[in-house]
DNA sequence: TCTGGGGTCCTAGGACCC
DNA sequence: TCTGGGGTCCTAGGACCC
């Protein structure tokens, strides 16, 4: 058996911790810049609010209503996020994180009451994190993220479901639509109804070469994880990340390019900072940069210009410089920019890396001592603290007018008790 | 006025080899 | 008319996830 434990309504979740005068009441988070509602408590849910409607389309709904509207504070949810994984690890010996809100828990080889186990420990999460925890269980992780779904539809579950003989699985199955399935996309949607296939148990009831055609082997394997066959993995070892994508939109379009190089620089800097924290070293920078796709009457562009480093680096200053002067290359005159960004790839890791013999070993072991030493200023005292002047300020341009206190990772932001 | 960000895997087809 | 057979590697794009 796999568990799913996946936490409600996250970001919402985590915005009500500290605001227990939200409970019951409509809540909503936006996404960065606050463009769209990425995360809606129940009772914005039955509002009509949608997963990402634009806010500035909402606005009547949530000003008629007094929804409650949130920022993005990546710092907060990250921080529960952890909290939440602490309470899962001292429940089973192996949890694959799957998601910022969603883990499995490999049951396999556990002969508990894995009902009673799924129930209690939702409620452990609650003890002791104040978030509400859906925890399914089901011989499939597929199968275990449907039970992990029918404890939001039924709260008489109490937060834990154990779904498991074959005669309840097809009861479910009958009635869980095809696309609501892990694994089953929008594009999937037309094909299946073409078929007539509109519930989950329809789509196991297809012809296994019939899957295999028209939906390869991904599609294959969700038609086997329905039918009760594992053949998704179990990955509690956490990989190295293949690339590291750091881009933004603006709050205002960017026609200068000194000040579109000085964001690039900045999302320059924290992709090297994720490069060199997980121990590997880039062969290829990207950058890109397009105007508002929104604003039919303005001239559109999309940019992207690559640069290589054939002896591979994780070295700040290297990797700033290599994407500024990219900036500059892909850079048009006369066109307002809505979005940037830097995209590191063909990662390897650090230990592995054959070096260049000629290389100066002497300049590349400063670097490094000049890199750590600034990593460690920033995380002792703040993302930003020390950084390249062409990074500016270090802000990139957004706008976050609704944010939330970082309670959990701020001194200066502890919630006061009287 | 205002529309997110960050990933992975798979496959078909091109380019190349003998 | 008719144009081999068998293989590998790489890449772009599609599809999916949160």
């Amino acid at each position: 058996m796999f568990a799913l434990a996946d936490c409600n309504n996250f970001f919402a979740s985590c915005e009500r911790v500290f605001r227990p005068d939200l409970n019951g009441k409509p809540v909503i988070v936006l996404s960065n810049n606050d463009g769209c509602a990425v995360a809606r408590s129940n009772e914005a849910k039955a509002l009509g609010i949608k997963m990402g409607d634009p806010l500035f389309k909402i606005r009547d709904i949530v000003e008629r209503n007094g929804v409650a509207v949130f920022s993005s504070n990546f710092a907060l949810y990250g921080d529960m996020s952890r909290r939440v994984q602490t309470v899962l690890r001292e429940a089973v010996p192996s949890v694959e994180v799957y998601s910022i809100d969603e883990a499995f828990l490999d049951l396999r080889g556990l002969d508990w009451d894995f009902d009673r186990f799924a129930k209690e420990l939702s409620a452990r999460c609650w003890k002791y994190t104040s978030i509400p925890v859906s925890v399914g269980v089901a011989p499939t992780k597929t199968l275990a993220k449907i039970a992990s779904k029918l404890c939001k539809k039924y709260p008489k579950l109490k937060g834990g479901c154990y779904m498991h003989k074959p005669a309840d699985i097809e009861k479910v199955l009958r009635n869980f639509p095809v696309e609501d399935v892990w694994g089953i996309g929008r594009r999937s949607i037309p094909k299946l109804a073409d078929m007539g296939v509109r519930s989950a148990w329809d789509f196991t009831r297809l012809h296994e070469n019939a899957v295999r055609r028209l939906f390869a082997l991904p599609g294959f394997r969700t038609w086997q994880e329905l039918r009760g066959i594992p053949c998704i993995e179990f990955e509690d070892q956490l990989e190295d990340k293949q690339s590291i994508c750091v881009s933004r939109s603006f709050a205002h379009d960017v026609s200068d390019v000194s000040q579109l190089c000085t964001q690039v620089a900045n999302f320059a800097s924290s992709a090297a900072g994720k490069l060199r924290a997980q121990n590997s070293l880039c062969l290829e920078l990207m950058v890109f940069a397009f105007t508002n796709r929104f604003k039919d009457a303005a001239p559109q562009t999309y940019g992207s210009q690559m640069v290589t480093f054939p002896d591979g680096t994780d070295d700040q200053r290297a990797i700033i410089a290599a994407a500024v002067q990219a900036c500059r290359e892909l850079w048009r005159p006369g066109f307002g920019y809505k979005k940037a960004g830097v995209v590191i790839s063909r990662l390897e890791p650090a230990r592995d890396h054959v070096g260049n013999l000629f290389a100066d070993s002497q300049a590349a072991a400063r670097n490094a001592r000049l890199n750590a030493a600034m990593d460690t200023l920033n995380a002792s005292f703040g993302p930003g603290t020390v950084r390249l002047g062409i990074q500016g300020s270090g802000e990139i341009f957004m706008s976050r007018d609704h944010q939330s206190p970082h309670y959990t990772t701020l001194w200066s932001d502890l919630p006061t008790v009287r």
